[in-house]
DNA sequence: CCTTGACCCTGTAGCGGCTACAGGCCCCAT
DNA sequence: ATGGGGCCTGTAGCCGCTACAGGGTCAAGG
C-alpha cells in the first residue's frame, strides 16, 4: 500500500531519478499511477523490479538482457534454463574482457617501462606507438 | 610522394573509411588537400599520423588522450615525462577496470554455481537478484 | 495568506566513438 | 555509353544514461 515519489524509489534503490524515467520511456518499467499534481506514484511491486533491474545493470548486464531476464522470472513454472543460458553468456563476456584487458596491461606495462624519460624525439612510447620510423616531419600539422 | 585516397588510407591502417572522416570532423585529423573531383588525398605523414592514431586507440586511450599524445609527440625537444603521464595514468585505469570485472565475474560465477536447474520459481539465481523476498506478484507488469 | 525552496513535470540535446544510411557525384574499364 | 565501384555531404542511430531549460506542485515557516 506504500506511496512512493520517484524521489523515494531513487533513494531506495541508488537510481536517479532521470534514469528511472528514462527506464519507463524505454519500457522497462511500467508507467506508473499519477497523483492528482501529475506525479508519478509507485508501489512496492515497482521498488521490486527496480531493484532487480539495478542489481541486474550492476552485475552488467546490458538493458535487454535485462529485459530477458524480467521477462523469464514472471514464469514461475518454467524451467530456469533461460535463466541460466543468458548469466553464462555474460559470464563469458566478462571472462573476455578481463583477458582483453590483461594483454592490454601487459602491452602498456612493457610500453611504459621502456620510456626512460628523455626527451620526446627518443621515447620509446611514441617509437611504440608510431609503427613507421618517424621520418622529419613527425607526425603531421593536426 | 604517394597519394592516397581515403580507402588506400583505411585498407593501410585497418580503419574505416567513415571513422576517418569523423576523425578529421572532430580535429584530430588535418583536412586533406583535395583533388579537382572533390577527393581526399593523403600523403604519408598523414597515414603515418592515422596509425599512430589506432594503435593508441586498440590499446584504449581515450580520442582526448590520443589528442594530447599527439600534441606532446610534436614537440621533439621536451622531455617524454607527460608522455609517460598519460600513458600511466591510462594503465592505472586499465587496472582498475580489471579489477571490477574480476569481482564481477566471482559474483556471476557465484550466482550461476548455485542455479539448481529447477523452476523459475526457485531459481537461485533469480533470488540473487532481487534483494526483497518476492512476494505474490513477483516482478510487477512490465 | 504568502513565500520560499525542494521536489516534480515534459521535452530535448549531449556524451564517446563510431556506424549506417540516403541521395548523389566521379572515374575507370569495357 | 554504361556499369559498378569508390567517393562526396549530411543526418540519424547505437548504448545507457545525464544534463539541461522552462515550467508546475506542495509542505513548512513567517
Amino acid at each position: 500500500m506504500a506511496h512512493l515519489s520517484i524521489g523515494d524509489l531513487a533513494k531506495a534503490t541508488g537510481t536517479q531519478v532521470e534514469t528511472i524515467r528514462y527506464y519507463e520511456r524505454i519500457g522497462l518499467m511500467p508507467e506508473p499511477e499519477r497523483s492528482p499534481g501529475n506525479y508519478r506514484v509507485y508501489d512496492l511491486a515497482q521498488l521490486r523490479r527496480l531493484s532487480f533491474i539495478r542489481r541486474a545493470r550492476d552485475l552488467g548486464f546490458p538493458l535487454d538482457q535485462v529485459r530477458a531476464l524480467l521477462g523469464l522470472s514472471g514464469d514461475g513454472a518454467r524451467s530456469c534454463a533461460g535463466i541460466d543460458t543468458i548469466a553464462r553468456r555474460h559470464l563469458a563476456e566478462v571472462e573476455r574482457k578481463i583477458d582483453d584487458l590483461t594483454a592490454l596491461r601487459d602491452e602498456l606495462a612493457g610500453m611504459i617501462g621502456r620510456c626512460g624519460q628523455g626527451s620526446v624525439s627518443d621515447c620509446r612510447i611514441i617509437e611504440t606507438l608510431a609503427p613507421v620510423a618517424p621520418g622529419p616531419a613527425p607526425l603531421s600539422p593536426g
